[in-house]
DNA sequence: GATTAGCACTCAATGCGAGAGAGTGCTAAC
DNA sequence: GTTAGCACTCTCTCGCATTGAGTGCTAATC
């Protein structure tokens, strides 16, 4: 279905005056907004039409028109046009970012921070896990007598350690021959390929060291259950604060919680994302307590895997902007991965 | 000043209740709660004189009356009994922290949690810095050519590490070496205690492998700078939700956003705490964001250094279990860390 | 046929006043 | 010193009238 260019007109008009102002909007402020040719009257005709079509609603009989999801939605189809970071914008994320920042968890951080700022929402990044990195380096540290450290390394430079016991009579040597077979083991496989038979082969390997060898591998089978899991950093999450629909502290309640429990925010984001940018304006989330919020998300490249992030607001969002800044971040940082890792 | 036995069972009474409902008390309640033999004229008489003393106060004429801040303290000073975690609870708490955890700052984490959740206010926990660990092991390790990886533990078993750039010339046995090197000059040092006079000798002693001293020598200190830093972990913010006083959704903002700045909050605290519990009730604290929140607060011995924690409730707080329950759990986890660090 | 001016109508928001209810403070009796 | 009784105070709630923004409809106009 496509509107006639005056009702987009003033549907535009109708949207962008109720993002900003939270308020109903009447006929007479389009026309006045917009400095518009037409009379109130004729807008009030367009509005009505528009009703009936389902993009605008009205609060009450006799209130102003605020606009649909759906409405919302022909317009973030049809209508609108990204606003990407602007210089000064850009300016800042690079600044923020030229800092150094010894890990990717560090640098997603510092993105979040960033997107929550500038738009004013709540964001989210997902940093994704390392099951699809390679395998690339193992050791055995003796740390103190009866004590030593795994250490394991991926190809993206993701350091994970675990502490273990060992016997007191083993020699630093020894822990290094046994690190040295676990290498060649497992040498150059994918985190998420390394199964338990690798790690059986290498218990039968390695029988008279038993001790040694079933810690390190409870250890690193540990790690390895660790870093299925995906991280999700949230920042910004008390700007939802300031929006005049979540004043009621029950719904904001139930927002600051769903935000919380960090795998219900995942549950609701597709697997895999495309090279757009995605957006669920409200009822289109499955989650339940989501249903008046909007989301705007997008994907990252690593080189193994795919990162998401994403900006979460009131459905009465500032599209526009949340999808420029996201296309725009996803640019700067890929080209920032592609270079340091 | 000390009060009279019926005074004191009065106001008592009035701060169960009030710590209860958020409502004022009239004297008809304190009455039939407590069962007490005199009637509601007496007990009004004798809320007067509290009132004229100062512990309690009157919203408006002829309402109730609710405790004042000085009240509270008069009664956590004079006549609170703690109520220390029951079997139940602790029982809750060892299973939980019996559960494998691998870090000081796993068992923090989880540690806030517990307190968050038991007592249904907001808790905090304080990692000491490791600047008081004492330096025991470092290796340069080879992670790919031209790529290493700096590995520092402490005492306590803290893991540091930082990815350097190496010359890709450089073979594993001088990395070793020069390891090796560094060692013997950091040996049993205090973290604190390593200056950069410490690590000008080790620029010297190596002269002729410069280039990955220096990378090397960054590393620590970029990694010993970062080790100065307290980290705070914040659990059960959303608690605060739950207390009527907190309603209103600028109150909680302005909340919220001060926990957001863990700084804040540290600086609140003494730079040392002793063996007691600490109570410091709405306006007693410095901060203006937090006159009307109070804080209780313990410290826990770790070997090195002290650690803190403590809960964030309204004025109107159950002091007793507040108390108790970090003294409980100080109890525990100094135990815990005695035994496994 | 589309547009517009005019006007009656609707409904939330605001303000006001009466009534209810909880609780006090005072007085006088015990 | 304690208590019963009672007038008084103040909040809270409800209903009702008022206000004002904004609509929808009708009839006139372009």
């Amino acid at each position: 279905m496509t509107l006639d260019e005056r009702k987009k007109l003033i549907l535009e008009s109708i949207i962008r005056d109720y993002v900003e102002t939270a308020e109903p909007v009447g006929s007479r402020a389009v026309v006045k907004k917009h400095g518009l040719k037409i009379s109130a009257a004729t807008v009030r005709n367009e509005m009505s039409d528009l009703e009936d079509m389902g993009y605008l609603e009205q609060p009450y009989t006799s209130a102003g028109r605020i606009p649909s999801q759906k409405g919302f939605r022909y317009y973030v189809d049809c209508m609108m046009e990204q606003e990407n970071l602007d210089d000064n914008e850009t300016e800042v994320l690079l600044h923020l970012l030229d800092d150094s920042f010894h890990e990717v968890n560090e640098l997603v951080q510092k993105i979040g921070h960033f997107l929550a700022q500038t738009t004013k929402y709540t964001s989210f990044v997902i940093v994704p896990s390392v099951r699809l990195s390679k395998f690339k380096y193992l050791q055995l540290i003796p740390i103190e007598p009866g004590k030593a450290l795994v250490l394991l390394v991926t190809d993206l430079g993701v350091v994970m350690h675990r502490n273990i016991e060992v016997p007191q009579s083993i020699t630093a040597s020894e822990l290094e021959l046994i690190g040295h077979m676990f290498n060649q083991v497992l040498a150059g496989k994918k985190i998420i390929e390394i199964q338990r038979s690798d790690l059986q082969q290498l218990r039968d390997e390695l029988k008279q060291r038993r001790k040694v060898i079933d810690r390190a591998l409870e250890a690193i089978e540990s790690l390895l259950d660790n870093s299925n899991e995906e991280r999700v950093i949230i920042s910004g999450a008390l700007n939802i604060m300031n929006e005049p629909e979540f004043k009621d502290v029950d719904k904001l309640r139930r927002i600051l919680a769903f935000l919380e429990e960090e795998t219900q925010l995942m549950d609701m984001l597709p697997e895999s994302l495309g090279d757009e940018v995605d957006i669920r304006i409200g009822r289109e989330n499955q989650a339940e307590d989501f249903k008046e919020m909007s989301l705007v998300f997008a994907g990252y490249q690593t080189q193994g895997e795919q990162g998401k992030m994403g900006l979460m607001g009131p459905v009465r969002m500032e599209y526009w902007k949340a999808v420029g800044s996201l296309d725009s971040v996803r640019e700067i940082i890929e080209e920032i991965i592609r270079k340091r890792f």
